[in-house]
RNA sequence: GCUCGAAUGGUGGAAUGGUAGACACGAGGGACUUAAAAUCCCUUGACCAUUGCGGUUGUGCGGGUUCGAGUCCCGCUUCGAGCACCA
């Protein structure tokens, strides 16, 4: 029998398919092991040869973890809400459920040529109602449950409510938008609406104002990216900032809780330190100025509160409630010029404008340690969403504080010994203390890291500041104005927000005539007609963002088709959390952090037994493009090889890659490529056209894809899998090249020379040489501990190793030959699958089998080679039995006949014996 | 600017502080073949030597620790990633 990849492939899909080898149960009497891959989202354009890069390590895992006796789920669904769906719908009125239920398909169609072990009867599609309901279910638990941070967990709205009816906001510690003090007489007295505003200050799902870039031409919010120099890029529409009032998600409660439990889970450093940075924990004091005449205390945020002897002004964020309360009528018409001009520039613009701008108040502010009024500008450097929107500026030692004092000519004050302040500030925390001390504090002297805390608990005694942990982490905007996504299960009635009923949910995603906003402005969902309003109440027309389908979908997988729960707690106890998690390091800020606050949360509330949902997390790198190019020469229809091309005039052309194969050109392919190429003309190198090549992103314009389709037709499934795997470390991003695929498909060639030549069955029933089995075990050991540390690269070269080996050996025997299968059946389940049955003659599948132990007493090695050193320079080797003793070593060693000739006479000052390498003896 | 990571042949990449370059591609040579493909064998970091043994040098740069450093420490350079008027 020869090798005959699309025959084996497809016999094995279908022999899986019909027996259900991957559906798995819960089964209490065997170890489970949870392995996800992040869902794709399914594009139009198909899968390239990069998506199944993390799958294919996945399922190398998945399977090493069956063969090891774990009950292993690995499930795969869709992120199927999406904007290339919306637009595609937007331009051709076709309805995004179809053009995604067409790409699920064609996504399917590719995953299973490739052999995953997935267990397919747990699909999962995040735009399917069954799906969705658990989505607004979980979004109306954040509704009703606010954030104690005395407990630091979520607790329900009712027990706020009888709080503020008992004691108004007296003793309640909990997670809000902005600070509130109310009696629980003043709470009473409240109405309905009134209430309703108080208690959105503390939901975890909230109605919130927040700046937006909004485009009313467009009729739609946009994100950072879509917007360029104060214009839509979609239509150059002008987009404007604008205050709106739309669902956020308190994802910054949990800040604390998401910064600690990193320290719990096994992910990349690099991973773990990019939250940590999207985090900001900061620690700093908080700290008031009082306004000079009158009783208002400015509040401001410094993790320097050693520098308030160097505070010469105060800046206010353009947005700060403060400007309008301390702002003189005399500077009234410059301040509110100012604003308005900072008003109209997007945050972006904001922010690559570096041009230093301000305005002053007319106030001053008393500096609380010395008794100094400095004065209070305006100016937007200061952010109003961080810390109070406030500071207090130190330009000495701050360099944006410092650009601001130059601007407008303020003092500068160094506070640090030998700081050279004349041309830039001096910001490293380190140095002794100068020009620091009043008649209750001196920090003179002391060391920065001793002067902030000297000065922190200096302000807490006097109370006029306390230490406090300040977060970068905001709040995420949860409402998005379009069409193809989650619809809330929210109502209005008098204007205030209302949560469906549970058990009238989901609320389905309405049929719409267009996908576009309506003629009043409002979102798409405002076509809807018919639409089911529960009481006659008018539903809210935002839908969901992207993640908030993907937020738990992990936990569905558990138990996907429960109508009662979104996991049961069967389900959820059994398989408690994803053990092995794969896909990008692009959602390091997006959906890994929310998933992590969604999963806190439902922990909280007891629904799931675990509080991280990803244990181990693996980012697998990106699979680059490799372009191919031809250079035309200049105003010709000729091209020139390209170690020639320096001798003309060429433009590079990009062609595909799949005419081109070790950089050298397919002649006749090209000249079919293209009409105009049909009489091109070529200066040829050797006779051969050699390309030149690029790496880039993949994609269609590049004409550098490759599709995993064509290279399963080519050289079959196994291939594709050993080579990706085969390419390098499964985290680097590589570009991807298809040469040097015939290498591991040569690799499977010989594997099968082992047991077939031509028609005839080679295994036999020899028993096994030694050196047969330490092929095997080596062989054993190495991909046993390569797989546990994802090394998949080392591993396909050790059975390349194994199988030449073998194969020196002549080696048919059963005995061998049935481990190596099972060894290798997670990386090349197909032809492992096949020599398992016809040549080794099983009836049951190969992923039933037992992943093999190893036996070291096979891979002693009876004797080992020292190389004998002096003074740290090999000179020559000796072979001695491996088990003898260090001291028989070097007696073994002086004792050979050239140790005379470097010893010389010199005495011996030190011996040391590394057991195996090297005997090393220092001459003294 | 801050934080994290990386740098090894023509290429992708191997190396618990112990013979650097596993494995593979590519390249060169050879066998088989009318020929090509496929397959198999040999060579392949560089330099020198080559009738034979071999020798020198070599992991981005400069130092250090060590009997011994690609690996550990200090200081740089370059590249990549994340964050970035975050006080």
């Amino acid at each position: 029998m020869e090798y005959n990849h699309r025959a084996i492939e497809a016999r094995w899909q279908q022999y899986w398919k019909e027996a259900g080898t991957y559906h798995v149960e819960i089964d209490k009497s065997r170890p489970k092991f949870y392995v996800l891959d992040m869902f794709p989202y399914p594009s139009g354009a198909g899968l390239h040869v990069g998506h199944p890069l993390g799958y294919i390590a996945s399922d190398i895992y998945a399977r090493y973890k069956r063969l090891q006796g774990f009950n292993v789920l690995h499930p795969m669904g869709y992120d199927a809400y999406g904007l290339p769906a919306e637009q595609y719908a937007i331009q051709t009125g076709q309805h995004p459920e179809v053009t995604t239920r067409d790409n699920i398909a064609r996504y399917r169609q590719q995953l299973d040529k490739i052999g995953f072990c997935f267990d397919w009867q747990r699909e999962l599609r995040t735009c399917d109602p069954e799906y969705y309901k658990w989505t607004q279910w979980a979004f109306i638990q954040m509704f009703n449950h606010y954030y104690d941070t005395d407990a630091a967990k979520a607790m329900p709205v009712s027990k706020l409510v009888k709080h503020l009816e008992a004691h108004g906001t007296d003793g309640l510690h909990a997670a809000a938008t902005k600070d509130l003090t109310l009696t629980a007489d003043q709470w009473r007295a409240m109405d309905e609406r009134q209430q309703s505003d108080v208690l959105m200050n503390y939901r975890l799902a909230y109605l919130g104002n927040t700046m937006v870039n909004w485009c009313p031409k467009l009729g739609t919010v946009l994100a950072n990216d879509e917007v360029s120099e104060g214009v839509s890029i979609r239509g150059g529409y002008p987009v404007e900032q604008k205050l709106m009032y739309q669902w956020c998600l308190r994802v910054s409660a949990y800040a604390p809780r998401l910064l600690e439990g990193l320290d719990r889970i096994d992910w990349s450093d690099s991973i773990k330190e990019t939250q940590r940075n999207w985090i900001g924990r900061s620690e700093g004091a908080e700290m008031k100025f009082r306004v000079a005449g009158t009783d208002i205390d400015l509040e401001i945020f410094t993790t320097r509160a050693d520098t308030v002897f160097g505070v010469t002004f105060m800046v206010l964020a353009p947005e700060s409630m403060y400007v309008d309360m301390v702002t003189t009528e005399d500077c009234r018409n410059e301040v509110s010029r100012y604003i308005d001009a900072i008003k109209h520039k997007t945050e972006r613009e904001r922010m690559i404008d570096k041009k230093v701008t301000g305005v002053f108040t007319g106030s001053y502010a008393v500096n609380p340690l010395t008794g100094k009024q400095i004065p209070i500008w305006v100016s937007d450097y200061v952010l109003a969403g961080y810390g109070t929107g406030a500071i207090m500026a130190v330009p000495a030692h701050d360099s944006r504080d410092y650009a601001f004092a130059k601007k407008f000519d303020l003092p500068i004050i160094p506070l640090i010994e030998g700081a050279d302040v004349s041309e830039e500030s001096f910001d490293a925390k380190s140095g002794k203390m100068i020009n620091s001390a009043s008649d209750e504090l001196d920090l003179n002297g002391l060391e920065v890291k001793d002067a902030i805390a000297a000065t922190k608990r200096f302000i807490e005694q006097k109370g006029i500041g306390k230490v406090k942990v300040n977060y970068r982490l905001r709040d995420a905007i949860f409402s998005r104005q379009r069409y193809w996504g989650e619809p809330f299960p929210v109502y209005y009635k008098d204007g205030i927000p209302h949560m469906l009923d549970v058990d009238k949910l989901p609320l389905m995603l309405p049929e719409v005539d267009k996908y576009l906003p309506t003629e009043t402005g409002e979102p798409p969902l405002g076509r809807a007609k018919n639409w089911n309003t529960p009481e006659g109440y008018r539903l809210e027309l935002n839908t969901m963002p992207g993640f908030a389908g993907s937020s738990a979908y992990y936990l569905r997988y558990m138990d996907p088709r429960n109508n009662d729960a979104l996991v049961s707690k069967e389900a959820n106890s059994y398989w408690r959390s994803v053990d092995l998690y794969v896909g990008g390091s692009e959602h390091a800020t997006g959906h890994l952090i929310y998933s992590r606050f969604w999963c806190k949360f439902l922990y909280d509330i007891g629904e799931v037994c675990e509080d991280e949902p990803f244990r181990k997390l693996i980012n697998q790198g990106m699979i680059q493009g490799r372009s191919n190019f031809v250079y035309r020469i200049k105003d010709t229809n000729t091209f020139v090889s390209h170690g020639l091309k320096e001798q003309y005039d060429v433009t590079p052309i990009h062609v595909d890659v799949n005419m081109v194969s070790n950089d050298i050109l397919d002649l006749e392919a090209f000249k079919a490529w293209r009409p105009e190429y049909a009489d091109a003309g070529f200066v040829l190198e050797e006779g051969k056209y050699v390309c030149g090549y690029a790496v880039e992103k993949m994609s269609k314009s590049m004409f550098n894809v490759v599709n995993p389709d064509d290279i399963v037709e080519r050289y079959g499934a196994d291939t594709l899998r050993l080579y990706e795997m085969f390419l390098g470390p499964i985290e680097q991003s590589k570009p991807w090249d298809t040469n040097g695929i015939d290498g591991v498909n040569r690799f499977i060639k010989k594997l099968w020379g082992l047991f077939y030549k031509g028609d005839t069955l080679l295994v036999n029933d020899d028993a096994p040489t030694a050196d047969n089995l330490k092929s095997l075990h080596k062989l054993i050991k190495k991909v046993t501990a390569d797989i546990e540390a994802f090394s998949f690269n080392t591993s396909i070269a050790a059975f390349m190793i194994c199988v030449n080996e073998l194969n020196q050996q002549k080696c048919h025997s059963r005995h061998i030959l049935e481990k190596l299968i099972v060894v290798l059946a997670p990386f090349a389940p197909h032809v492992a699958e096949e020599l398992w049955h016809t040549a080794l003659g099983h009836d049951t599948s190969v992923v039933d089998a037992a992943w093999p132990g190893y036996d070291e007493a096979y891979l002693v090695e009876k004797n080992v080679t020292y190389a004998v050193s002096f003074n740290g320079k090999a000179r020559f080797n000796i072979e001695v039995p491996a088990d003898m003793q260090r001291e028989e070593v070097e007696k073994t060693a002086l004792a050979h006949e050239n140790a005379s000739k470097w010893l010389d006479g010199k005495t011996i000052s030190k011996i040391i014996v590394v057991p195996g390498k090297i005997v090393n003896i220092v001459l003294g």
